[in-house]
DNA sequence: GATCATTAGTTGCTTTTGAAACTAAGTGTG
DNA sequence: CACACTTAGTTTCAAAAGCAACTAATGATC
């Protein structure tokens, strides 16, 4: 049954990063999970806090790439655990500044050392060059 | 209230990885998608089975790392849309064997060559070389 | 300044996922 | 052969994602 075509799932790209996506998500998903009881787009929210700083909703969308309805219910899960809150601007009412408690910054450095020891060990086995030349390509693709 | 912290997020290989996964499929999930109604678990079941011929539900998950429950709702819609027939081992009613039907057959041919080009405009603008390296990278991470 | 269009964000509803419980068939051991 | 154990696959139920409709505030146009 097997084709003389020349495709090789093994080989196509979006299987592959899917792949390798997911398989790099696991271990740093249970940390984020087990520790503070976040989902995915709520540490991806309070890393663009923690990072960058202060900003709208509407900024981490564009940033994250992440749809304002997940964005909107990871908000609200995270004020709600008081690691991050809002203030209506007085000019522009529709904007709500988001921003972290003392709370949220002490969780944003936690996780991003945590994330850190997991990236090293993620690339541990891979060159520094290839690892450049995969985030460039990474970077690439995604479009950014 | 950015930190001295040396982590940067858009380095961190989990999210690049997943921008990249997450925007390298949007296409061909358009193609798939619209064309004949799949699901992105649904193609992956028919390129196993159209690439490596005939096999059990069990075989795929392990191949292609889905859960079984997924697998299982992906082998009855397939079904169902006479992409594929089942047919239990005599000796071992537990397993069915999966085939694809000449439908299914036909998706598979249109569809891997839709994946091919797919694959080749999405690494157009990376080297030869750094695409071996990128290629190889996604396998390691995924430990494959 | 009334009307229409936009923009930020939320809510409701349907589809998809994921974990665990469940069938049904087969194996192994006393 | 009766018992518990494994194995392939399905179903069920709760959480999560995606889409579209909705508020509420602002801006633009006549």
């Amino acid at each position: 049954m097997t084709h003389d075509d020349p495709f090789d799932l093994q080989n196509f790209l979006p299987y592959l990063l899917n792949q390798a996506a997911e398989a790099s998500s696991l271990g740093f998903q249970r940390y984020y999970r087990d520790t503070y009881g976040m989902l995915r787009t709520e540490w991806r929210v309070i890393f663009h806090l923690g990072r960058y700083g202060t900003m709208t909703a509407k900024e981490i969308c564009k940033r994250a790439r992440i749809h304002k309805t997940k964005v909107s219910r990871a908000v609200a899960a995270l004020e709600s655990k008081r690691f991050l809150s809002r203030a209506a601007l007085p000019n522009d009412r529709r904007h709500e500044e988001l921003t972290l408690t003392r709370t949220g910054e002490v969780a944003y450095v936690d996780l991003s050392r945590e994330a850190a020891r997991f990236d090293a060990e993620l690339v541990r086995t891979i060159s520094e060059a290839d690892q450049e030349i995969l985030r460039q390509c990474l970077r690439r693709i995604s479009g950014l």
